[in-house]
DNA sequence: CAAGATTGACATATCAATCTTC
DNA sequence: GAAGATTGATATGTCAATCTTG
């Protein structure tokens, strides 16, 4: 009699891959938000928004976009813009009905500081000790994923 | 005169990589909290501890043990646990200056509930699309990672 | 009315105390 | 005193309203 597998157990290798890539995950996003607190008094998310407004023309966007491209919801970018305006990193311009954030100078100043640091701890972490391949690898195995999230459920 | 590339900056590939990765780190730990919370009526968190407990023996552990197991915060763990203890999931047990924390019948009823939807919406998402190859390139690639992020500081 | 913005309530995470027991 | 537990303050994320303006 041959023994059955319930069909939703994974394999051995998926398991024991699946740990180890959720406990580097919780693990690499605790260290950059520590780098990150520690040396420029910014949350990953505050460097985010940062990053995105400072490469966007005249430091600006609309709210409505800057929650799409980074797939926050709406609320989240919400209370995130107010809690960067109250510490003078950003401003609020609201032209009728839509809202824009720009970039202030404060905030760029500290965007432009904090990089150096926060890309150097990123490679230290991860692509100094990564061959080529695996870099690659790891790009092939993101998108995949990425491309099977954006067509479950596509609501 | 050759051009010099600031040391902090990261190659195209390893931008593009590490873009996709995070991106898709975000949108699975997204899509699995919705799953879980939708189906089961758990968060991840409340999965996770859950699970532990319920391999433990007698259901049991201790908090100190729980907390380096899953290399939470102590005080992390005290709110969850606290939370978890409000619904009914465990019960804490105190011994001295030793706390325990006890899966109840309910919280393993939970837990045996929400399992095969959990691990069927990972299979689904992640080891239905990747290679037998690219799961043991994921292993290999978060193992790298998180030797690198236990040498790192290690305080 | 409907898109988009805002608000508030609640769940969660982190840090810095303080409390307890050996 | 010190290990470990607990607490509270603050920051962040999610959801379900409500408000505002075209």
């Amino acid at each position: 009699v041959a023994t059955v597998t319930s069909a939703t157990e994974l394999t051995g290798p998926e398991s024991a891959a699946w740990r180890l890539f959720m406990q580097m995950q919780e693990s690499l996003r605790g260290s950059i938000e520590q780098q990150l607190q520690t040396d420029s008094n910014l949350s990953s998310t505050d460097y985010t928004v940062l990053a995105a407004l400072s490469e966007a023309p005249e430091g600006r966007m609309r709210a409505l976009h800057l929650s799409q491209v980074l797939q926050w919801e709406k609320s989240r970018l919400h209370h995130q813009l107010t809690r960067m305006c109250r510490r003078g990193l950003i401003e609020r311009q609201n032209e009728g009905r839509t809202s824009y954030a720009v970039i202030t100078e404060a905030g760029r100043a500290a965007q432009e500081a904090a990089r150096p640091a926060h890309t150097e701890h990123v490679r230290q972490l991860v692509f100094d000790r990564l061959t080529d391949q695996q870099v690659q690898q790891l790009a092939d195995i993101s998108r995949t994923v990425l491309n099977g999230l954006r067509s479950d459920v596509p609501d």
